[in-house]
RNA sequence: CGGGGUAUGGCGCAGUCUGGUAGCGCACCUGCUUUGGGAGCAGGGGGUCGGGGGUUCGAAUCCCUCUACCCCGACCA
């Protein structure tokens, strides 16, 4: 490809309402462009990234046993019903009507129609086991789209739903998948893990998140040192409290005016955060329940919504409940003589002589211990595991980072199959439902989150397995030297020749733009062509992610690049 | 959903408080000079000031209303 023919929409500005990095580049090289909230253009540079991703997620959804089929994004609501999910999937399903008046909605995900078609196709064991995988567009009506295409409500999905006889046959089906997904991940050039993920929510018996690590991601996960154990935080446990030393302080009320915080609470009384302890209403399904956790510890809203009584997913009480079941406000509350339910993290009911709210406005109560000023409480691991944690598994500490959630595998068990009756014959003739699993990549989120693991000061740094072009050949002036125009035409053919993706800067414009534009728009190896290393037949080499320059034979350009070039096949 | 903010040429912004001929930088077009890390000079094109309504002799500016978009929050307790 030649610049001068390419939508090159680079931008020298950042623009005003892109917040992270990953945004602002794909803005200012030119690979996205916004239509509304939460629905992106790509452009051809953009476009040329995605279909790297797909073409790697293909290949090895293929080598996989996957075979690839298309669904309509817009489907009829009568599967929907089927299954349970109009009712209950919520705001995030963009629903619609046609001239008949049938309802419908843009897919945000494609269980019932691809379970639909296996019931109907399928009717043998002999036809087992099926792997169905979809790259397509999905659409959630997210609350809040941000981000660029990191969160955007359009986005492009690779999803796969594997159908199997048993169980066994299913876990084999989920194993082939999560090994698929290393492959993909690992080829793609990402830093990422592979986590142990909630799968509560959907039901399956076993599920597990892939992550690029990124300090913009939107997830915690926890892993240790050894790489024996990592997990989304939602699902870590914390590890078991310390024993509860006895009382040594009597009860006692003080005055706390405009205190509200753990933090004002903690400096005002001169008692450390883990000895203030914190108490939270939630909604649940008989008026609100108190949870108690130590004031330097965080609630872990998964581990919430697993309570009996507590009302999933997780909402704090209004302020105006809080008050009615405590009679103060949240801040001045505590368990102490309290009238509703209360629920004590296990760290929390390992505390004495602590601190909390009185249940009086402007009020706390100090020196308190379960027990004797409140009686033996219910507990429950509530809390976020934190940084330094003994990990879980036994092996060291865990530390905390943040992900971008790039890949999900679910074993889902036969919640679809069993609502939507998808069953076939084994070899006895007797009927069974289908075991289900699924299996997602976001595809353009990919394009983004390498963009947040891989940039630098002057723009993207493209691994090379994804970049739009592997290598940017950039003659110097050519315009006003035949002789640098000629042999840069050359090898551009024999760069292409060659099999190389090569994008020649043949533009009249001056270098310093191309090496600006080029650096910005990551392509991940440059050549450059210029009149005085001709003179010694000469070109020079670099690398995008800092290298330094090299300067090669003319004639052996094309193989030092190719030498040079990040091709993983995933074989091996 | 709650709170905050923004909307002026393709992009980034000033002008709005205090009403009086719509501006700057980048980008774009033409010419000349320049030419190894986003050149200089000169000339030029391009804007219903988000939409609607109102006040006024006169509205980007004041009032009402609608819309779009962005940010923060949904963990103070």
């Amino acid at each position: 490809m030649r610049t001068s023919r390419l939508l090159l929409a680079t931008e020298r500005e950042d623009p005003s309402d892109a917040e992270i990095v990953s945004h602002r580049l794909m803005i200012r090289a030119g690979l996205v462009r916004r239509l509304a909230a939460g629905l992106y253009t790509w452009l051809p540079l953009g476009l040329r990234v995605l279909r790297k991703i797909e073409d790697i997620v293909r290949d090895e959804m293929d080598r996989a046993g996957a075979q690839e089929v298309l669904m309509p994004a817009v489907q009829p609501a009568e599967l929907w019903m089927e299954s349970g999910r109009w009712d209950h999937f919520g705001p995030e399903l963009l629903r619609l009507r046609d001239r008949h008046e049938r309802d419908f909605c843009v897919g945000p995900t494609h269980e019932e129609v691809i379970t639909d078609i296996v019931r109907r196709e399928v009717r043998s064991y002999r036809q087992l086991p099926l792997n169905l995988y979809q790259i397509q567009t999905k659409f959630r009506d997210e609350v809040r789209p941000r981000f660029g295409v990191m969160r955007a409500r359009e986005f492009i999905m690779k999803d796969a739903y594997s159908f199997d006889l048993d169980e066994a046959g299913s876990r084999r089906s989920y194993e082939a998948m999560r090994d698929a997904y290393r492959r993909i991940f690992a080829r793609t050039g990402l830093d990422f893990r592979v986590v142990e993920a909630d799968s509560g929510a959907i039901g399956g018996s076993r599920s597990e998140e892939f992550h690029v690590l990124a300090e913009s991601g939107e997830d915690d996960i926890a892993f240790n040192d050894a790489g024996t154990y990592a997990a989304n935080l939602e699902l870590t446990p914390a590890p078991p409290p310390p024993s509860r030393g006895p009382a040594a302080e009597t009860m006692r009320e003080v005055s706390t005016p405009d205190v509200r915080t753990i933090s004002e609470v903690s400096r005002r009384l001169g008692v450390p955060p883990e000895r203030c302890l914190k108490t939270l209403f939630v909604e649940g399904d008989a008026g609100p329940v108190a949870l108690v956790l130590r004031g330097d510890h965080d609630l872990n809203l998964v581990k919430a919504s697993r309570l009996d009584g507590v009302r999933a997913p997780v909402a704090l009480a209004s302020p105006d409940a809080v008050r009615e079941a405590a009679g103060a406000g949240p801040g001045a509350v505590g368990p102490v003589g309290l009238g509703v339910p209360v629920v004590v993290d296990r760290w929390a009911a390992a505390a004495r002589d602590f601190v909390c709210g009185a249940n009086r406005d402007d009020a706390h109560l100090a020196g308190v211990n379960w027990g004797r000023d409140a009686p033996e409480p219910a507990t429950a691991d509530l809390r976020n595991a934190i940084e330094g944690d003994p990990s879980p598994d036994g092996r060291g500490a865990i530390s905390i980072r943040r992900g971008i959630e790039v890949g999900h595998v679910f074993q889902l068990g036969r919640k679809y199959s069993e609502s939507m009756h998808a069953v076939c014959l084994d070899e006895s003739g007797r009927a069974r439902t289908l075991e289900m699993g699924c299996y997602g990549i976001g595809v353009s989120r990919i394009a983004a989150a390498a963009i947040e693991q891989s940039h630098d000061e002057n723009g993207i740094v493209w691994p090379d397995a994804i970049a739009p072009f592997e290598v940017a050949l950039l003659p110097v002036n050519a315009h006003r030297s035949g002789r640098v125009r000629d042999r840069s035409e050359a090898l551009y053919e024999a760069l292409r020749a060659a099999g190389i993706e090569v994008l020649l800067d043949d533009r009249a414009i001056r270098p310093g733009v191309m090496f600006s534009e080029m650096d910005l728009i990551g392509i991940p190896h440059r050549l450059v062509l210029g009149e005085r290393r001709l003179d010694e037949g000469a070109i020079e080499y670099r690398r995008r992610r800092g290298g330094e320059t090299e300067i090669v034979p003319l004639e052996e350009a094309v193989a030092h690049v190719a030498a040079r070039l990040d091709r993983r096949s995933g074989e091996g």
